[in-house]
DNA sequence: GTAACGCTGTGAATAATTTCACAATATAAT
DNA sequence: ATTATATTGTGAAATTATTCACAGCGTTAC
């Protein structure tokens, strides 16, 4: 059991946690790692090496308990206590970053929103209470909020990110097409979907002229 | 010059070219790996050899020709024709990110919306056309759209990932959390977002407690 | 009991990615 | 012209991530 869990890794686990949750609502009980790993598009021998990584063993013969290991995932990436998340930045895609992550998992909750635009602020938008900017500081120390959620033009992002970290947040999920600078004991995801779509076009691309070649 | 570019150094070319459109309109002219690098928040080296694999060339003593550079990213990234994007689900996020890219990328436009809400056939919605899901294989195959963006609920993904490549869609851009099942010669990129923020939270927590143990 | 099976856990091998480090070099200064 | 300088381009090394491959082990079947 490894000191320190990749990035990478923790991203699997999450996804391993969710295929879990809908496997033990279908009434499955267990299943082994080449399950899994078809399930995630990974390999079973990579499933296993994530696995270790938490320290969950399964049997030779019954593979893992899918309540069990659901659970302790669970224990290794979720606080013990709950998380609560501010969310900077309620037009188009912030209000669908509410509505997408509205209900789902209580323990990481958005708890406050932030927007200059005077029209939102004080109105209470998909549960949640939405803030001028000038709160900010206050509401992320008074909710004790370490994540935010970065949902503003590129021009506003990196002073947003500022006044987060200022106010205590160690980590940022940032969808605003720029680089982000922050203090090295910040951790920060960039979600570019500018960037991601433009991957997804050079490889279909690429894909469909290899098609093409199979022909000859 | 390698055969074939990770998909890593394509995403980094993506935002490398996006950084020097910015410096463009800035009026700079040239600029070194160390420089590009740092606003990309990556290593000069890293730089330099992604710049290799386009087979573009700077001086030692000037660096970089931003325009020039910032073009032969995009001769290498980009079709020599435009790609049209299909985008399915223009719910809260479908909506969202029709806005997004709203005027961005000329070459890379959505040009077409699906959805099963009858309210929503045959309206324009940000300057693009939405269809229902039954004309989604006319359409794709008419336009001659290879990039699919899937912003539908989780049980629908699979199913709309299939019409869309049968009608000869080669690459998706998927933001259900779902991983989708598709033939070898299709590319799929995920945006995770329930991932995203698992991952945020965790090694925000993970940070906020080195913290602590600095003070030890 | 015990033999056979097919899985897990993991050390070792491999592959992918990044960084190091330095020779080659274009320019500016003198 | 020559020298000094700071950068590029790139083999080689280091690091990180994945896969292989197999010993060890519960369980089941007989």
């Amino acid at each position: 059991m490894p000191a320190t869990v990749s990035e990478k890794t923790i991203g699997r686990l999450s996804l391993y946690r969710r295929l879990l949750y809908e496997l033990r609502n279908a009434g499955e009980e267990n299943l082994y790692s080449h399950q899994l790993a078809q399930m995630a598009g990974v390999t079973a021998a990579q499933v296993r090496r994530d696995l270790m990584s938490i320290g969950y063993s399964g049997s030779p013969t019954r593979g893992y308990d899918v309540r069990e290991l659901g659970e302790s995932i669970g224990r290794f990436l979720d606080s013990p206590t709950d998380q609560g998340v501010a969310l900077v930045g309620v037009g188009n895609l912030g209000r669908a970053i509410m509505a997408f992550f509205a209900g789902r998992r209580p323990h990481l909750r958005i708890v406050a929103a932030f927007d200059t635009d005077p029209y939102k602020v004080n109105r209470v938008i998909q549960g949640v209470r939405c803030y001028s900017l000038e709160q900010m500081p206050q509401v992320v120390e008074s909710e004790g909020i370490q994540v935010g959620i970065l949902a503003v033009p590129a021009v506003a992002a990196q002073s947003a990110a500022d006044t987060l970290v200022r106010a205590g947040v160690r980590g940022l999920l940032n969808f605003a097409p720029v680089p982000l600078r922050v203090p090295p004991d910040v951790y920060v995801e960039d979600i570019d979907m500018t960037m991601s779509l433009e991957k997804v076009a050079y490889f279909a691309r690429q894909r469909a002229s290899q098609k093409e070649l199979q022909t000859w």
